[in-house]
DNA sequence: CTAGCCTGGTTCCATCTCGAACTAGTTTAA
DNA sequence: TTAAACTAGTTCGAGATGGAACCAGGCTAG
Protein backbone atom coordinates (compact mmCIF):
# COMPACT_ATOMS: atom_id res chain seq x y z
CA UNK A 1 0.00 0.00 0.00
CA UNK A 2 1.32 3.45 -0.88
CA UNK A 3 1.96 5.92 1.96
CA UNK A 4 0.25 8.98 1.68
CA UNK A 5 2.74 11.95 2.79
CA UNK A 6 0.74 14.64 3.38
CA UNK A 7 -2.74 14.96 4.78
CA UNK A 8 -5.26 14.39 1.71
CA UNK A 9 -4.88 16.18 -1.26
CA UNK A 10 -6.72 16.05 -4.50
CA UNK A 11 -4.23 16.92 -6.71
CA UNK A 12 -2.09 14.22 -5.11
CA UNK A 13 -3.58 11.65 -7.00
CA UNK A 14 -2.67 12.94 -10.54
CA UNK A 15 -0.15 10.80 -12.34
CA UNK A 16 3.53 12.17 -12.07
CA UNK A 17 4.78 11.75 -15.67
CA UNK A 18 8.21 11.21 -15.57
CA UNK A 19 9.35 13.72 -18.15
CA UNK A 20 8.10 16.44 -16.61
CA UNK A 21 9.65 15.99 -13.07
CA UNK A 22 12.55 15.79 -15.61
CA UNK A 23 12.07 19.09 -17.04
CA UNK A 24 11.46 20.52 -13.74
CA UNK A 25 14.67 19.22 -11.83
CA UNK A 26 16.52 20.43 -15.38
CA UNK A 27 15.03 23.86 -14.91
CA UNK A 28 16.02 24.17 -11.29
CA UNK A 29 19.36 22.67 -12.45
CA UNK A 30 20.25 25.12 -15.55
CA UNK A 31 19.19 28.24 -14.09
CA UNK A 32 21.11 27.36 -10.79
CA UNK A 33 24.20 26.73 -12.38
CA UNK A 34 23.63 30.02 -14.84
CA UNK A 35 23.55 32.00 -11.56
CA UNK A 36 26.25 29.82 -9.83
CA UNK A 37 28.80 29.96 -12.61
CA UNK A 38 29.96 33.90 -13.00
CA UNK A 39 30.79 33.88 -9.01
CA UNK A 40 32.42 30.07 -9.46
CA UNK A 41 34.58 31.91 -12.71
CA UNK A 42 35.76 34.54 -10.08
CA UNK A 43 37.70 31.90 -9.06
CA UNK A 44 39.11 31.14 -11.99
CA UNK A 45 37.16 28.08 -12.35
CA UNK A 46 34.58 26.43 -14.84
CA UNK A 47 31.56 24.44 -12.86
CA UNK A 48 33.30 21.11 -14.23
CA UNK A 49 36.82 22.08 -13.20
CA UNK A 50 35.42 22.77 -9.66
CA UNK A 51 33.75 19.29 -9.53
CA UNK A 52 36.97 17.61 -10.65
CA UNK A 53 38.71 19.55 -7.71
CA UNK A 54 36.01 18.58 -5.39
CA UNK A 55 36.02 14.71 -6.37
CA UNK A 56 39.90 14.71 -6.05
CA UNK A 57 40.69 13.48 -2.18
CA UNK A 58 38.40 10.46 -2.99
CA UNK A 59 39.89 10.14 -7.08
CA UNK A 60 43.20 11.16 -7.15
CA UNK A 61 44.53 9.85 -10.82
CA UNK A 62 42.62 11.19 -13.80
CA UNK A 63 41.07 7.91 -15.34
CA UNK A 64 39.56 7.45 -12.25
CA UNK A 65 38.21 10.98 -11.90
CA UNK A 66 36.76 10.32 -15.63
CA UNK A 67 34.48 7.89 -14.42
CA UNK A 68 33.65 9.48 -11.40
CA UNK A 69 32.92 12.43 -13.38
CA UNK A 70 31.56 10.61 -16.19
CA UNK A 71 33.79 12.60 -18.73
CA UNK A 72 35.94 11.65 -21.30
CA UNK A 73 39.43 11.01 -20.61
CA UNK A 74 40.73 14.19 -22.96
CA UNK A 75 38.50 16.54 -21.22
CA UNK A 76 40.19 15.36 -18.04
CA UNK A 77 43.78 14.87 -19.06
CA UNK A 78 43.02 19.02 -20.49
CA UNK A 79 41.22 20.11 -16.91
CA UNK A 80 44.35 18.72 -14.84
CA UNK A 81 46.25 21.01 -17.21
CA UNK A 82 44.37 23.77 -16.34
CA UNK A 83 44.55 23.17 -12.80
CA UNK A 84 48.16 22.47 -12.55
CA UNK A 85 48.92 25.28 -14.70
CA UNK A 86 46.65 27.48 -12.46
CA UNK A 87 48.65 26.10 -9.26
CA UNK A 88 45.60 24.15 -8.10
CA UNK A 89 47.17 20.82 -7.94
CA UNK A 90 50.27 18.97 -7.80
CA UNK A 91 50.77 15.85 -10.43
CA UNK A 92 53.33 12.88 -9.44
CA UNK A 93 54.33 9.92 -11.12
CA UNK A 94 52.70 6.57 -8.85
CA UNK A 95 56.21 4.91 -8.03
CA UNK A 96 54.15 1.98 -7.88
CA UNK A 97 52.53 2.03 -11.25
CA UNK A 98 54.59 4.45 -13.56
CA UNK A 99 51.41 5.32 -16.01
CA UNK A 100 49.46 6.76 -13.29
CA UNK A 101 49.52 10.19 -11.94
CA UNK A 102 48.51 10.81 -8.36
CA UNK A 103 46.61 14.14 -8.05
CA UNK A 104 46.51 16.08 -4.78
CA UNK A 105 45.15 19.26 -4.13
CA UNK A 106 47.77 22.42 -3.61
CA UNK A 107 46.18 24.58 -0.25
CA UNK A 108 45.27 27.03 -2.78
CA UNK A 109 42.95 24.70 -5.06
CA UNK A 110 41.59 23.69 -1.95
CA UNK A 111 40.52 26.60 -1.04
CA UNK A 112 39.23 27.77 -4.10
CA UNK A 113 37.17 24.52 -4.15
CA UNK A 114 35.69 25.38 -1.11
CA UNK A 115 35.14 28.88 -1.59
CA UNK A 116 33.12 27.36 -4.80
CA UNK A 117 31.65 24.93 -2.76
CA UNK A 118 30.19 27.77 -0.29
CA UNK A 119 29.16 29.19 -3.16
CA UNK A 120 26.57 26.30 -4.47
CA UNK A 121 25.71 25.74 -0.68
CA UNK A 122 24.47 29.30 -0.45
CA UNK A 123 22.65 29.58 -4.10
CA UNK A 124 21.46 25.83 -3.74
CA UNK A 125 20.57 26.71 -0.32
CA UNK A 126 18.69 30.05 -1.01
CA UNK A 127 16.16 27.53 -3.27
CA UNK A 128 15.94 24.95 -0.65
CA UNK A 129 14.63 27.24 1.92
CA UNK A 130 11.31 27.72 0.37
CA UNK A 131 11.07 24.32 0.91
CA UNK A 132 9.73 22.76 4.79
CA UNK A 133 12.80 20.70 6.67
CA UNK A 134 10.62 17.36 6.12
CA UNK A 135 10.38 18.08 2.45
CA UNK A 136 14.66 18.69 2.13
CA UNK A 137 14.90 15.68 4.64
CA UNK A 138 12.66 13.61 1.99
CA UNK A 139 14.61 15.23 -0.84
CA UNK A 140 18.01 13.61 0.70
CA UNK A 141 16.06 10.28 0.81
CA UNK A 142 15.21 10.59 -2.45
CA UNK A 143 17.92 10.98 -4.48
CA UNK A 144 19.78 8.59 -2.34
CA UNK A 145 17.66 5.73 -3.58
CA UNK A 146 17.93 7.48 -7.21
CA UNK A 147 21.78 7.51 -7.69
CA UNK B 1 5.43 23.17 13.00
CA UNK B 2 7.16 21.30 10.52
CA UNK B 3 5.20 18.42 9.37
CA UNK B 4 7.24 14.98 9.27
CA UNK B 5 6.34 13.27 6.08
CA UNK B 6 6.67 9.63 7.16
CA UNK B 7 6.53 7.52 10.55
CA UNK B 8 9.61 8.74 13.08
CA UNK B 9 12.68 8.02 11.85
CA UNK B 10 15.67 9.23 13.66
CA UNK B 11 17.63 10.07 10.81
CA UNK B 12 15.22 12.85 9.34
CA UNK B 13 16.69 15.17 12.11
CA UNK B 14 20.28 15.65 10.01
CA UNK B 15 21.44 18.95 8.93
CA UNK B 16 20.58 18.61 5.39
CA UNK B 17 24.13 19.97 3.30
CA UNK B 18 22.43 21.85 0.21
CA UNK B 19 25.88 20.98 -1.60
CA UNK B 20 25.33 17.43 -1.03
CA UNK B 21 21.44 17.57 -1.88
CA UNK B 22 22.97 18.94 -5.13
CA UNK B 23 25.92 16.63 -5.74
CA UNK B 24 23.64 13.27 -5.31
CA UNK B 25 20.84 15.25 -8.03
CA UNK B 26 23.57 16.43 -10.20
CA UNK B 27 24.95 12.58 -10.28
CA UNK B 28 21.28 11.43 -11.10
CA UNK B 29 20.96 13.73 -13.95
CA UNK B 30 24.35 12.67 -15.42
CA UNK B 31 24.28 9.66 -15.34
CA UNK B 32 20.92 9.70 -16.74
CA UNK B 33 21.78 11.97 -19.22
CA UNK B 34 24.85 9.40 -19.72
CA UNK B 35 22.32 6.62 -20.61
CA UNK B 36 19.84 8.51 -22.68
CA UNK B 37 22.65 10.44 -24.80
CA UNK B 38 23.16 7.44 -27.09
CA UNK B 39 19.54 6.61 -27.77
CA UNK B 40 18.74 10.12 -28.47
CA UNK B 41 21.73 10.39 -30.99
CA UNK B 42 19.77 7.54 -32.70
CA UNK B 43 17.13 9.62 -33.36
CA UNK B 44 20.04 12.31 -34.81
CA UNK B 45 19.63 14.79 -32.06
CA UNK B 46 21.69 16.07 -29.61
CA UNK B 47 20.00 16.15 -25.96
CA UNK B 48 19.97 20.30 -26.52
CA UNK B 49 18.56 19.99 -29.63
CA UNK B 50 15.70 17.72 -28.55
CA UNK B 51 15.09 20.18 -25.54
CA UNK B 52 14.63 22.88 -28.49
CA UNK B 53 12.55 21.32 -30.43
CA UNK B 54 10.46 20.45 -27.12
CA UNK B 55 9.97 23.58 -26.61
CA UNK B 56 9.44 25.34 -29.64
CA UNK B 57 5.70 24.60 -29.85
CA UNK B 58 5.66 27.15 -26.45
CA UNK B 59 8.53 29.40 -27.64
CA UNK B 60 8.26 30.00 -31.51
CA UNK B 61 11.70 32.23 -32.04
CA UNK B 62 14.99 32.17 -31.86
CA UNK B 63 15.42 34.30 -29.50
CA UNK B 64 12.74 33.89 -26.98
CA UNK B 65 14.14 29.64 -27.14
CA UNK B 66 17.36 31.27 -25.93
CA UNK B 67 15.61 32.74 -23.25
CA UNK B 68 13.58 29.61 -22.12
CA UNK B 69 16.84 27.21 -22.51
CA UNK B 70 19.20 29.59 -21.18
CA UNK B 71 21.43 29.16 -23.99
CA UNK B 72 23.40 32.11 -25.76
CA UNK B 73 21.79 33.40 -29.22
CA UNK B 74 24.36 32.22 -31.58
CA UNK B 75 24.19 28.18 -30.15
CA UNK B 76 20.32 28.61 -30.58
CA UNK B 77 21.08 29.97 -34.28
CA UNK B 78 23.57 26.68 -35.15
CA UNK B 79 20.50 24.19 -33.49
CA UNK B 80 17.79 25.70 -35.50
CA UNK B 81 20.39 25.45 -38.52
CA UNK B 82 20.86 22.16 -37.87
CA UNK B 83 17.41 21.10 -37.31
CA UNK B 84 16.33 23.43 -40.31
CA UNK B 85 18.82 20.77 -42.10
CA UNK B 86 17.50 17.83 -41.00
CA UNK B 87 13.95 18.83 -42.26
CA UNK B 88 12.60 18.62 -38.64
CA UNK B 89 11.99 22.19 -38.38
CA UNK B 90 10.43 25.24 -40.65
CA UNK B 91 11.54 28.65 -40.69
CA UNK B 92 9.25 31.39 -41.84
CA UNK B 93 9.63 35.25 -41.31
CA UNK B 94 7.09 36.59 -39.24
CA UNK B 95 5.37 39.22 -41.60
CA UNK B 96 4.18 41.66 -38.99
CA UNK B 97 7.80 41.77 -37.49
CA UNK B 98 10.53 41.32 -40.14
CA UNK B 99 13.63 40.54 -37.36
CA UNK B 100 11.80 37.74 -36.42
CA UNK B 101 11.47 33.97 -37.98
CA UNK B 102 8.25 32.24 -36.80
CA UNK B 103 9.77 28.31 -36.50
CA UNK B 104 7.86 25.20 -36.68
CA UNK B 105 7.87 21.49 -36.21
CA UNK B 106 7.73 19.27 -39.22
CA UNK B 107 5.85 16.23 -39.01
CA UNK B 108 8.98 14.36 -38.74
CA UNK B 109 10.41 17.18 -36.20
CA UNK B 110 7.40 16.43 -33.95
CA UNK B 111 7.85 12.63 -34.30
CA UNK B 112 11.77 12.41 -33.68
CA UNK B 113 10.92 15.11 -30.60
CA UNK B 114 8.22 12.48 -29.22
CA UNK B 115 10.27 9.65 -29.55
CA UNK B 116 12.73 11.13 -27.54
CA UNK B 117 10.28 12.45 -25.07
CA UNK B 118 9.37 8.33 -24.39
CA UNK B 119 13.24 7.89 -24.01
CA UNK B 120 12.95 10.36 -21.48
CA UNK B 121 10.67 8.77 -19.88
CA UNK B 122 11.57 5.49 -19.79
CA UNK B 123 14.49 5.86 -18.68
CA UNK B 124 13.98 8.15 -16.16
CA UNK B 125 11.12 6.25 -15.05
CA UNK B 126 13.13 3.14 -14.07
CA UNK B 127 14.64 5.42 -11.42
CA UNK B 128 11.46 7.19 -9.98
CA UNK B 129 9.75 3.36 -9.90
CA UNK B 130 12.37 3.05 -7.21
CA UNK B 131 10.02 5.73 -5.36
CA UNK B 132 6.87 5.14 -3.77
CA UNK B 133 4.00 7.14 -5.38
CA UNK B 134 4.26 9.52 -2.79
CA UNK B 135 7.03 10.80 -2.96
CA UNK B 136 6.83 11.22 -6.29
CA UNK B 137 4.16 13.10 -5.89
CA UNK B 138 6.08 15.52 -3.32
CA UNK B 139 8.94 15.44 -5.72
CA UNK B 140 6.62 16.93 -8.19
CA UNK B 141 5.28 19.54 -5.59
CA UNK B 142 9.17 20.27 -3.99
CA UNK B 143 10.59 20.77 -7.95
CA UNK B 144 7.10 23.14 -8.67
CA UNK B 145 8.07 25.26 -5.70
CA UNK B 146 12.28 25.28 -6.51
CA UNK B 147 11.62 26.74 -9.96
C1' DC C 1 61.09 -14.75 -20.48
C1' DT C 2 57.71 -12.87 -24.03
C1' DA C 3 53.42 -12.36 -26.80
C1' DG C 4 49.02 -10.69 -26.32
C1' DC C 5 45.90 -8.13 -23.82
C1' DC C 6 44.49 -4.50 -20.69
C1' DT C 7 44.68 0.14 -18.57
C1' DG C 8 46.37 5.05 -17.83
C1' DG C 9 47.21 8.99 -20.09
C1' DT C 10 48.09 11.89 -24.12
C1' DT C 11 47.76 13.72 -28.89
C1' DC C 12 45.24 14.83 -32.95
C1' DC C 13 41.78 17.00 -35.18
C1' DA C 14 37.03 17.65 -36.78
C1' DT C 15 33.39 19.67 -34.64
C1' DC C 16 30.97 22.50 -31.36
C1' DT C 17 30.53 26.57 -28.28
C1' DC C 18 29.61 31.10 -27.23
C1' DG C 19 31.29 36.15 -26.22
C1' DA C 20 31.81 40.16 -28.98
C1' DA C 21 30.71 42.70 -32.60
C1' DC C 22 27.68 43.40 -36.29
C1' DT C 23 23.31 44.20 -39.46
C1' DA C 24 18.70 45.02 -39.87
C1' DG C 25 14.09 45.94 -38.23
C1' DT C 26 11.17 48.17 -34.47
C1' DT C 27 9.89 51.23 -30.77
C1' DT C 28 10.29 55.49 -28.22
C1' DA C 29 10.47 60.23 -27.48
C1' DA C 30 11.10 64.73 -28.83
C1' DT D 1 9.44 62.87 -39.00
C1' DT D 2 13.87 61.30 -37.35
C1' DA D 3 17.48 60.31 -34.01
C1' DA D 4 18.45 57.29 -30.31
C1' DA D 5 17.73 53.18 -28.07
C1' DC D 6 16.44 48.61 -28.24
C1' DT D 7 15.63 43.83 -30.00
C1' DA D 8 16.14 39.69 -33.38
C1' DG D 9 19.26 37.09 -35.49
C1' DT D 10 23.80 36.24 -37.69
C1' DT D 11 28.86 36.10 -38.32
C1' DC D 12 33.45 35.65 -36.60
C1' DG D 13 36.93 33.52 -34.24
C1' DA D 14 39.34 32.00 -30.05
C1' DG D 15 38.90 28.38 -27.28
C1' DA D 16 36.70 23.99 -25.64
C1' DT D 17 35.10 19.28 -26.53
C1' DG D 18 35.58 14.53 -27.20
C1' DG D 19 36.04 10.21 -30.42
C1' DA D 20 39.75 7.69 -32.45
C1' DA D 21 44.13 6.43 -32.58
C1' DC D 22 48.16 6.22 -30.13
C1' DC D 23 52.13 5.14 -26.73
C1' DA D 24 53.54 3.79 -22.65
C1' DG D 25 53.57 0.43 -18.52
C1' DG D 26 51.52 -3.55 -16.28
C1' DC D 27 49.35 -8.11 -16.06
C1' DT D 28 48.55 -12.92 -17.58
C1' DA D 29 49.22 -17.33 -19.73
C1' DG D 30 52.05 -20.42 -22.03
Amino acid sequence: MELDSVKGNEADMRKISPWALWTLNFQVMTSLMADVAPRIRALRLEIKEFLLLSKLDEHPNPADLARALITPKPSVTFMVKRMEALGYLRRELQPNDLRRFRLTLTPSGRSAMESAREIFDQEFGRRLSRLTQAQRVELMRIFERMV
